[in-house]
RNA sequence: GGCCUGUUGGUGAAGUGGUUAACACAUCACCCUCUCAAGGUGACAUUCAUGGGUUCAAGUCCCAUACAGGCUACCA
């Protein structure tokens, strides 16, 4: 029996040859030096911090060289799948601004000409490939059990052998095509494995964008290439569909270093161009119960989680900056000079992508994001701060929106100038930082005075002041000497300086006065500018918050 | 066991044979200030995992060792 037979008896059905599907996708018609690369999950449905630095990573090549950003869904691993899984995950990406050119767009619909995109959709595809590579005795049907497998394993173990399926070992490999198809015939369960041209002794140089050359031992193993089940291992599929896709760079997590040289063989079997690899390191954190570096965990992390940040409130555009900081050095200090500039504007470098596993610092996420936020528009601000109650926290939407000028007024204190302030690390604090303002929320009341706690001496000095020097229409500075004017009539000190160099021969300063109002309107001791506050306020709500006292 | 990768301050890091080892976060101190958030000024690695070697000169090149991670599945 020749080869050609024998692929005929293992897939009668597949009729198109490789040069069909060639035909069927096209080579790509981009500009010299546009990157085609995708994100390649499995459908588990969770967003992973890592998963989306891959696919962060892989927008932004894309799209600085005007190439293509596709979306491809790994779930030749039956196992692995989970109900909505796709959808979930297309959601997850997208609310922190990765988006795709092609590719699944839902559970059911697709963008894209070079589809389908979901692996198990494409097995006539992979098995079309795996018949080609048996007709020319390239690959071979082995029928080893686990248990085979497993004795191979100890043997091997015992006489300090390399484990795996290769030379003398590979039980199958050298079956007659007669014997094989016997044992077909005979309904013997069997997987397709790549017969291997490399020689375990020879050195191959694999290329890598971020670490440059790594010299490996070539592939001797015969892998599996098509499993029980007729879909294809990850390996198989990612020659397949990285050839017909057009992929011109992989980017992936550092775990599949290893694979190169079995990658490179694979390409070079069909004599396809071996694409690009760039493999990005994992993210760490450190463990506190063994002091070690660990990657991050999905089931110890919850920082691990994208809906982490999202719960936050973290803008997104915040986490990719963030991202792009430990991603790519240099770009800190670019975008601390150029803060307006769109994280795109960045010139990314592969070569500038970090080797080393980075540890997760949430604390420098937060103070991107309160940058971040400081920068914003109080309008902008609103919205998106509405849009993140309205998710999160119904009670406290429904307040904030009900005055949108009101709100807005509030968050423009010492906003939108050349220092803003910068006290909103994330939309989850804001109600911490303003609920004061509104009347719903100012019940329950527990004052925090400070200094001057006496009750009839705060109640004197409310009174003073509003009797003798409040007056709605006052702009700052008038405001601020009366402050003055008040403050000495009552035998306090309106000049900190001199405050601080004769402290005692005062009963206070005018810092304790501007405490006593402030904690008065808002029971708090820290908040921002109290003449804003007082503005926003206004009359009504001053008075009716003195007589409170 | 074998094969790979990585290791610069508390953290992210710059650095490709000659620099006072950038910069950012965090921390601390002081200044400014009606409080806070900021902002300003300054402090914070005699040393680049360790040990050898090459060199006039090493974080940078070479060799060992240690530690961390990955791969070695009909998982991806």
């Amino acid at each position: 029996m020749t080869n050609e037979q024998l692929a005929d008896l293992i897939f009668p059905n597949i009729t198109k040859t490789i040069e069909d599907y060639e035909k069927i996708y096209p080579k790509r018609d981009l500009k010299e030096g546009a990157i085609v690369t995708r994100y390649a999950p499995s459908p588990t449905g969770f967003v992973h911090i890592g998963a989306l630095l891959a696919s962060f990573t892989g927008s932004i090549f894309a799209k600085q060289t005007n190439g293509v950003f596709y979306l491809r869904i790994e779930d030749t691993d039956t196992k692995r799948t989970v109900e909505n899984g796709i959808s979930k995950i297309i959601d997850g990406l997208n609310e922190f601004g990765v988006t795709f050119d092609e590719g699944p767009i839902n559970e059911t619909e697709t963008i894209g000409n070079y589809g389908p995109y979901i692996q198990s959709e494409r097995k006539e595809i992979y098995q079309a490939f795996v018949k080609h590579l048996i007709k020319q005795g390239k690959a071979y049907p082995c029928f080893c059990s686990q248990e085979e497998i497993n004795n191979i394993r100890k043997e091997q173990e015992l006489n300090k052998a390399r484990i795996g399926y290769y030379g003398n070992y590979a039980k199958c490999r050298n079956l007659s095509n007669d014997e094989v198809a016997r044992r077909i015939k005979n309904n013997e369960p069997y997987i397709i494995r790549l017969r291997s041209n490399g020689d375990y002794n020879k050195k191959i140089i694999c290329h890598d964008e971020i670490r440059g050359d790594i010299v490996f031992p070539e592939n001797d193993l015969d892998i599996v290439i098509n499993k029980a089940d007729g879909l294809p291992t990850y390996h198989f599929a990612h020659l397949v569909d990285d050839y017909l896709m057009r992929t011109t760079h992989i980017i992936r997590s550092d775990e599949w270093i290893s694979s190169l040289p079995l990658h490179y063989q694979l390409f070079q079997m069909f004599g396809f161009k071996v694409p690009k690899y760039a493999h990005i390191a994992p993210l760490a954190k450190i463990d506190e119960q063994t002091n070690g570096m660990r990657k991050l965990s999905k089931r110890k992390d919850p920082e691990c989680a994208m809906s982490f940040y999202h719960e936050l409130g973290i803008p997104y555009e915040a986490v990719r900056i963030y991202l792009a900081t430990i991603t790519s050095s240099g770009f800190e200090e670019w975008y601390l000079q150029n803060p307006c500039n769109k994280i795109e504007d960045y010139k990314f470098q592969f070569k500038k992508i970090g080797k080393s596993p980075a540890l997760f610092d949430v604390e420098k996420l937060k103070n991107i994001s309160r940058n971040y936020i400081s920068r914003l528009k109080a309008n902008d601000l609103y919205e998106n701060i509405s849009l993140y109650l309205k998710q999160y926290d119904k009670e406290f939407y429904e307040i904030f929106t009900k005055n949108k000028d009101y709100s807005t007024n509030i968050l423009n204190i010492e906003r939108e100038q050349k220092k803003p302030r910068k006290d909103i690390g994330c939309y989850k604090d804001v109600k911490n930082e303003i609920w004061y303002m509104y009347d719903e929320l100012f019940i329950d009341l527990n004052y925090k005075w400070q200094k001057i706690n006496d009750i009839s001496e705060i109640k004197l000095i409310l009174k003073n002041y509003i009797d003798n020097y409040y007056n709605e229409s006052d702009d700052k500075d008038t405001w601020f000497n009366k402050m003055k004017q008040l403050t000495n009539n009552l035998g306090y000190c309106s000049d900190m300086k001199e405050y601080k160099l004769n402290p005692t021969k005062y009963k206070g300063s005018i810092a304790d006065i501007s405490m006593v109002l402030r904690v008065a309107l808002t029971t708090k001791d820290m908040t921002p500018d109290l003449y804003e506050i007082m503005k926003i306020l206004g009359k009504n709500k001053i008075i009716e918050r003195f007589n409170k006292i």
